[in-house]
DNA sequence: AGCACGCCGACT
DNA sequence: GTCGGCGTGCTC
C-alpha cells in the first residue's frame, strides 16, 4: 500500500510542523492537498491542523508517526497565498506557524466533529450570493438612500449598485486613483474627519467589482449571481462597534452583493458562515476588525484599512501582529492596491508617504453640504476653575446646545467614578493588593475594581487602617461626570457610554442607536465614542482632561493624543451647521492652553505636527527611524525575570544590534506577577529580523522559570 | 499550550 | 490510607 507523509501545522507553542502518515482509503484517492484541514492525534488529544507540506518519508522513526484521522475534504484547501501570508507572519513575529494559522479559524472549523461545519456549508449552499437576509439589521435605518432594484435583475447583469451620492472633485480623484491602480499600490487616503473617506472606499470598491465582472464578460464567461465573486474587497475598521453602521451603509449601496462581517463579536455559527463565505469566494465584501486580515479571500482585489493609525490594529496578546502591516504585505504579495485611510495617519505611514513609497490622496474638505471643520478652542483651567470637572465655559456651551435641541459629547478617557479612594486622616489609598495600581471607585456598582487584574472589592465603609468613615474619591471618571451632569442639567437626557455601561452584548449598539435617534442630549464617554460614529445632531465636543498624556514617558503618547483629539473633534458638526449658523465646536479644557499639541489641534494642522514629531523621532533614533523588538519576562519574583533578561542580553553579540539594559516594567506587578523587559533595536529591519531568528533559537534553550515572550514592533514600551 | 506522570502534605 | 499541590517532560 502506498503511503505518504503529511507535514501538518498545529496550534502549539512548539516551533515545528508535525509529520503524519496518510493512507488512501481507496487506491484512487489523492493525497490531501496542501492547505487542507485534517484531524490528527496529538499526544492524548485529537486536534485540527493544516497540511503545509508533503514528504515521501519522515526523518522521524516510523514508530513515532501516527496516522491522519480525518480529512476535511468538504472544504476546499486554503490557498498558497494564504499559507504564504501565515508563513510570513510566523517568521516575522517569531511564532510557530500553527499558532498563526489555527487561532484565526472559526471554532466550528476546528471542531472534532463536522456537524457545525456541514451545517454552515449547507446554509451557504442554500443562499447563493446575494445572500438572503432576514430583515434584521438595525443599522439599516442609518443607511444612505438606495434604489429599489428588483430581484429579477439578478440574472443577466447582477453587478448592480445602489445610487451613489455624488463625489466632490477630490473624492472622485481619490476613488479613480484607487480603482485605476495596477499592481501593488499602497495609497494613503489622507482626509479630514467627515471628508467622506467611506464614500471613496465604496465607489472604488464598486469600480473594481464592475471591472472584474466586465473582464469576465469580455472573456466570454459573464459573471452570474450564483458564481464565486469576480472580486473580493476587504475593509478593516478598528472596532466592532463601528461595523454595524458601516455594514448598513455597504448593504444599502450594494443590495445585490454578498457583504459579510468578520469580528470576534459574532456568534460561532455566523462567524463560521461568514468565514466560509469569504473562503469559498461567495462574499464580495468582507468587513471586519483586525482578525479579518488573516481570513481566506481567494479573489481579493482591494484592501481598505479605515483609521489606519488606530492602535487597535495591533493585537496585544498571543500573536502580536499589526493588521495594518500584514495588510500591506498581503497587498504586495497579491499585487493589488491597499488603501490606508486616516485624518491623522500613523507616523510610520506618514513617513512612507513623505518618502514617496505610499501615494498620498488628499481630501481637504468635509463632504456634507455646509459642513466645515469644527472650531477648536482651549479653555484655560487655571483661569476658569472647573467645578465637578467642568469649567463654566464648557457648561455654558452645553447649555446653548441644549437650548438648540442639539447634542453634546463630553470626552473623558477614564472610566469608573474616581481613579482612587483615599483617607484624609491617615493617608491610606486604594492600592490593589495584587498589582502596582490603584483600585478604581465604581460607584453605581458600589465596588472597588482593579483595571489590571480581576480583583474587586466592596467599597469600604471606613478606612481599613484607621477607621475614618470619611473616605474621599480622588479625581474623576465618566461615572462621576455623569452624576455631575445630572445635577447641573436635571432636565437633560444624559447617557454614559464606556466599557462598563456596555458590558452586555448588544448594549453598545442600542446605546449608539439611541444617540442616532436623538434620544440623548448629552453623551459622556471614553474613547469608545470618539471613533467613527456619525452623529448628525452632535455639534459640541468637550474634552475634559487630556493633559496627563502630555507628560507621558511613552514617546508615542503625543502622537496618540493628537489623533484622539482630532478624532473626537471630528464628531462635531458632521452634518452641517448648528441651528445658530455656527459650525461644530470643540472645547478642550487644559492647564496648558499654549502647548504646541493643542495649538496644532486648533489649527487642524496634522501636517505640521506630524513633521515636528517625525523630526524628533529622527533625532532621537525612534521608530520609524529604528526597528525594535521587546523581550518581556515575568515571574513571581522580579529577580527571576531580570536574571533571564540579563542572560538573554549576553547570549548573542551582534554589532548591528543595540541591546538595552533590562528594566522592570512601568507597571511592574500585575496579578502578583512581576515583569521586566529588554528592548533591542536596529535601524535595519532585515538585520533585526536575522538577529531575532538566531537569538530566539538560543533563548529557547535557556533553562529558566520565568515566562517570557518577544514582541516585534512593540507599540507600548 | 495541554496533559500526563510523579512525588510530598492534610483530610474522610 | 487517598485527594491534590504544581514541578518536569512530551507531543509527529
Amino acid at each position: 500500500m502506498e503511503q505518504s507523509i503529511l507535514q501538518v501545522a498545529l496550534d502549539t507553542p512548539l516551533h515545528t510542523v508535525f509529520d503524519y502518515c496518510w493512507r488512501p482509503q481507496a487506491p484512487s484517492e489523492a493525497i490531501p492537498a496542501i492547505g487542507q484541514l485534517v484531524v490528527v492525534p496529538f499526544g492524548r488529544r485529537e486536534v485540527v491542523g493544516v497540511v503545509v507540506g508533503h514528504a515521501g518519508q519522515s526523518e522521524l522513526g516510523a514508530d513515532k508517526i501516527k496516522d491522519v484521522i480525518a480529512v476535511r475534504s468538504q472544504l476546499p484547501p486554503l490557498s498558497a497565498h494564504w499559507l504564504a501570508l501565515c508563513g510570513f507572519a510566523a517568521d516575522y513575529y517569531q511564532r510557530p506557524l500553527g499558532e498563526v494559522m489555527l487561532p484565526g479559524l472559526p471554532k466550528n472549523l476546528r471542531a472534532l466533529t463536522t456537524v457545525a461545519l456541514d451545517k454552515a456549508l449547507k446554509a451557504l449552499d442554500k443562499t447563493p450570493a446575494p445572500r438572503k437576509r432576514k430583515a434584521k439589521s438595525k443599522a439599516a435605518d442609518v443607511a444612505s438612500p438606495e434604489s429599489p432594484q428588483s430581484e429579477a435583475q439578478a440574472a443577466p447583469d447582477p453587478m448592480q449598485f445602489g445610487v451613489a451620492p455624488p463625489l466632490n472633485v477630490a473624492q472622485q480623484e481619490a476613488a479613480d486613483a484607487i480603482a485605476q491602480a495596477r499592481g501593488f499600490a499602497p495609497l494613503l487616503l489622507y482626509g479630514v474627519t467627515g471628508s467622506g473617506k467611506t464614500e471613496v472606499y465604496l465607489q472604488a470598491a464598486a469600480a473594481i467589482l464592475r471591472r472584474e465582472a466586465d473582464a469576465l464578460a469580455a472573456d466570454g464567461r459573464p459573471w452570474q449571481a450564483d458564481q464565486p465573486a469576480p472580486a473580493q474587497i476587504l475593509v478593516l475598521v478598528p472596532e466592532i462597534n463601528l461595523t454595524p453602521q458601516l455594514e448598513g451603509n455597504i448593504r444599502a449601496r450594494f443590495p445585490h452583493l454578498n457583504v459579510v462581517a468578520l469580528h470576534s463579536g459574532l456568534a460561532e455559527g455566523e462567524r463560521a458562515r461568514n468565514w466560509l463565505a469569504a473562503h469559498l469566494g461567495q462574499a464580495h465584501i468582507v468587513l471586519g476588525t483586525r482578525l479579518a486580515i488573516l481570513s481566506s479571500l481567494p479573489a481579493l482585489k482591494l484592501i481598505v484599512i479605515d483609521e489606519e493609525h488606530d492602535p487597535s490594529y495591533k493585537q496585544q496578546e498571543g500573536l502580536r501582529y499589526s493588521a495594518r502591516d500584514l495588510a500591506v504585505w498581503r497587498a504586495r504579495q497579491l499585487g493589488i492596491p491597499v488603501v490606508l485611510g486616516s485624518a491623522t495617519p500613523s507616523l510610520e505611514t506618514w513617513h512612507h508617504a513623505q518618502a514617496g513609497r505610499y501615494r498620498r490622496l488628499e481630501l481637504r474638505q468635509r463632504a456634507a453640504q455646509q459642513a466645515v471643520l469644527p472650531k477648536v478652542k482651549v479653555i484655560d483651567m487655571e483661569r476658569d476653575k472647573p467645578a465637578d470637572g467642568l469649567t463654566s465655559t464648557l457648561i455654558a456651551a452645553v447649555r446653548k446646545r441644549l437650548e438648540h435641541g442639539e447634542q453634546s459629547l463630553l470626552f473623558l478617557n477614564r472610566r469608573g467614578y474616581a481613579p482612587v479612594l483615599a483617607c484624609d486622616a491617615c493617608g491610606w489609598i486604594s492600592n490593589c493588593m495584587r498589582c502596582d495600581a490603584f483600585m478604581v471607585v465604581h460607584r453605581p456598582e458600589r465596588r472597588l475594581r482593579c483595571h489590571h487584574c480581576s480583583l474587586e472589592l466592596a467599597i469600604p465603609k471606613s478606612c481599613p487602617t484607621c477607621g475614618n468613615v470619611d473616605l474621599q474619591p480622588l479625581g474623576r471618571g465618566t461615572q462621576r461626570v455623569e452624576e455631575g451632569l445630572h445635577a447641573i442639567f436635571p432636565e437633560a437626557r444624559v447617557l454614559r457610554i464606556d466599557a462598563d455601561s456596555t458590558r452586555l452584548k448588544g448594549s453598545a449598539q442600542s446605546a449608539f442607536d439611541s444617540v442616532h435617534r436623538g434620544e440623548v442630549d448629552i453623551l459622556i464617554g471614553t474613547q469608545m465614542v470618539a471613533k467613527g460614529h456619525d452623529f448628525k445632531k452632535l455639534t459640541l465636543v468637550g474634552v475634559m482632561n487630556p493633559d496627563t498624556a502630555l507628560f507621558s514617558h511613552d514617546y508615542r503618547a503625543s502622537e496618540r493624543l493628537f489623533a484622539q483629539l482630532m478624532q473626537v473633534a471630528g464628531r462635531a458638526g458632521r452634518a452641517g451647521l448648528s441651528a445658530d449658523g455656527s459650525s461644530g465646536e470643540v472645547l478642550i479644557q487644559t492647564r496648558y492652553p499654549h502647548h504646541p499639541l493643542y495649538q496644532a489641534v486648533i489649527r487642524h494642522d496634522y501636517d505640521g505636527f506630524a513633521g515636528t514629531l517625525l523630526d524628533e523621532r529622527r533625532q532621537a533614533y525612534f521608530p520609524p527611524f529604528m526597528y525594535q523588538a521587546l523581550l518581556r519576562a515575568e515571574a513571581r519574583q522580579l529577580e527571576l525575570a531580570m536574571a533571564f533578561l540579563k542572560e538573554a542580553a549576553a547570549i548573542l553579540d551582534n554589532p548591528a544590534i543595540t541591546i538595552n539594559e533590562p528594566i522592570p516594567m512601568t507597571l511592574m506587578r500585575v496579578a502578583n506577577v512581576e515583569r521586566a523587559q529588554l528592548l533591542v533595536e536596529c535601524p535595519s529591519r532585515p538585520a533585526l529580523q536575522a538577529f531575532l531568528k538566531e537569538w530566539l533559537a538560543l533563548l529557547r534553550q535557556v533553562k529558566t522559570r520565568a515566562r517570557w515572550s518577544l514582541e516585534v514592533d512593540p507599540v507600548d514600551i
